[in-house]
DNA sequence: ATACAGCCCTGAATGC
DNA sequence: TGCATTCAGGGCTGTA
């Protein structure tokens, strides 16, 4: 998707290539294209018109002719590209430029979401009077642009600075995939909240900003070479991506894996080593089956801490019309369904406990959804430490929740004890069950704490106290 | 006013 | 294999 960097490449090859050549012709093949025109109009203006001028606006195109001009804006994937006269017409070029130097010049935009708008000035100031340019914050990469007027701009909302930094009222020019680099080179959590926003943030923001648009500009510009190739969208840029698009990649610095979620209904990439939440702590419990994850999560909930509890979330989603509910629906239809048309755990069960192939279906459908509500949970926290309890936290990727995590383990004897007790299982049985996963070794081994409760409670407090001590 | 869902679009990826 | 569904997303519009 072409952002500043690109739209600036695209303005430069452009001016290289047809400044001061002149319009002869002009065919449009999709009219809803353009935005403040019909196609009768479009034609008769340009007809005869030489292109005098390329601007840009963030990413605003506006080409200056005689005596009117063209906004474009190329949205999700417009492209022009200059070819010979006789280069048949493709599918995706709707607005077709024969230029008096007898080459074509074409816009071509598989999804039909770029726009274009006849202005009758070329008054740059009148210009920018235009609805769509008019409102526009300055350029991410503007030199004056202060983190004073950045900050009282998002103090103003409560947004996510993610959405916040897409919206070019705010600051223009930046789009998906910039707005992730410069989130992960200002240390910023996408889901921070604008009015949590410091001044050092905003100006970290805008140094970002310059230093990434000004690398993709100097990317983009060394790539434009071939006249049938697209003008600047086809740059370099993304081989230096940091964080964009590159979901379970080790992050640059700390080489934790790149965690991919959606903020505002983008799809957004970020470290969550690197990117943590301003002022919030989260720390993961988890360890294996019966070895006392809920003795640490009520002391912690009579201490007053905040516990999350992905098997809480589970049961409260399963109830009717929740997510989870509506999701195993849609999969089995109502046969998992008992008379009350609640979900039946018995037959749930069953199925799981079936094959590892169902079991892996299940998991596939209910642990995004736990992940997406503590993720969301955990953004509406209040300041703090916030503790959350997954029994799956590695085999189901929670861990890129948590800064860090506390394992539970007992000895053997005590978790096959308590299982068996618990669960009213055979020695088989709990043996089973613990066999299932992952061991109680390899969960302590990538954990930051362990917990001893194979004594007495009063031990165990002790060293949940001595860790609240440390992370508070 | 502010925040947010839905819309415009097509092709690639995924699911069954 | 082939058909159907889902996802990608910048900016605009309408609604609560």
């Amino acid at each position: 998707m072409p952002e500043l960097p690109e739209v600036e490449t695209v303005r430069r090859t452009l001016e290289r290539q047809i400044l001061n050549k002149t319009i002869t012709d002009v065919k449009v093949y999709y009219e809803r294209m353009l935005e403040n025109c019909t196609k009768e109009d479009f034609i008769s203006t340009l007809k005869g018109k030489t292109i005098k001028k390329i601007d840009r606006y963030g990413k605003y195109l506006i080409f200056i002719f005689d005596d009117c001009s063209l906004i474009s804006h190329l949205r999700m994937e417009g492209k022009f590209f200059i070819k010979n006269l006789d280069a048949p017409k493709e599918k995706h070029e709707h607005i077709v430029f024969t230029l008096d130097n007898n080459i074509s010049f074409r816009y071509h935009d598989t999804r039909k979401f770029g726009r274009m708008a006849l202005l009758n000035t070329i008054d740059k100031a009148q210009i920018m009077k235009y609805p769509a340019l008019a409102k526009l914050g300055k350029e991410a990469n503007d030199e004056t642009f202060t983190e004073q007027e950045l900050l009282n701009k998002l103090s103003k909302k409560n947004i996510f600075i993610k959405t916040a930094l897409l919206d070019q009222e705010i600051i223009c020019g930046l789009g998906n995939i910039y707005v992730d680099e410069v989130c992960f080179m200002s240390k910023l959590n996408p889901f921070t909240l604008t009015k949590e926003i410091t001044i050092k943030d905003a100006e970290s923001i805008l140094e970002s900003s310059r230093i990434v648009l000004a690398k993709a500009i100097q990317a983009g510009g060394t790539t434009i070479r071939s006249y049938t190739s697209s003008l600047g969208v086809t740059g370099l840029f993304q081989l230096e991506l940091l964080v964009h698009s590159k979901e379970n990649e080790p992050c640059p610095v700390c080489k934790t894996p790149i965690v991919k979620t959606k903020v505002g209904g983008r799809g957004t990439y970020y470290c969550p080593r690197c990117q943590t939440l301003p002022n919030k702590k989260v720390i993961g419990i988890t360890g294996s089956i019966a070895t006392g994850k809920t003795t640490v999560t009520t002391y912690l909930k009579e201490k007053g801490y905040l516990v999350l509890d992905a098997d809480e979330i589970v049961k409260e989603e399963k109830k009717p019309n929740k997510l989870i509910y509506k999701a195993l629906i849609n999969k089995f239809d109502r046969k998992i369904l008992n008379s009350n048309n609640e979900i039946d755990d018995k037959k749930l069960a069953q199925f799981i406990y079936e094959s590892e192939h169902n079991r892996q279906i299940i998991n596939k459908i209910i642990h995004p959804i736990v992940y997406d509500v503590l993720e969301d949970e955990i953004v509406k926290a209040p300041h703090g430490l916030i503790f959350v309890s997954v029994p799956l936290m590695f085999e189901a990727h929670f861990d890129s929740l948590c800064q860090k995590i506390i394992c539970v383990k007992t000895s053997d004897d005590v978790q096959i004890n308590r299982l068996m007790n618990r669960n009213n299982l055979t020695l088989e049985e709990a043996k089973k069950r613990i066999d299932a996963h992952m061991t109680q070794e390899e969960k302590c081994q990538k954990s930051d704490y362990i917990i001893d409760n194979s004594k007495e409670l009063c031990y165990t407090i002790e060293q949940v106290n001595e860790i609240i001590r440390k992370e508070e």
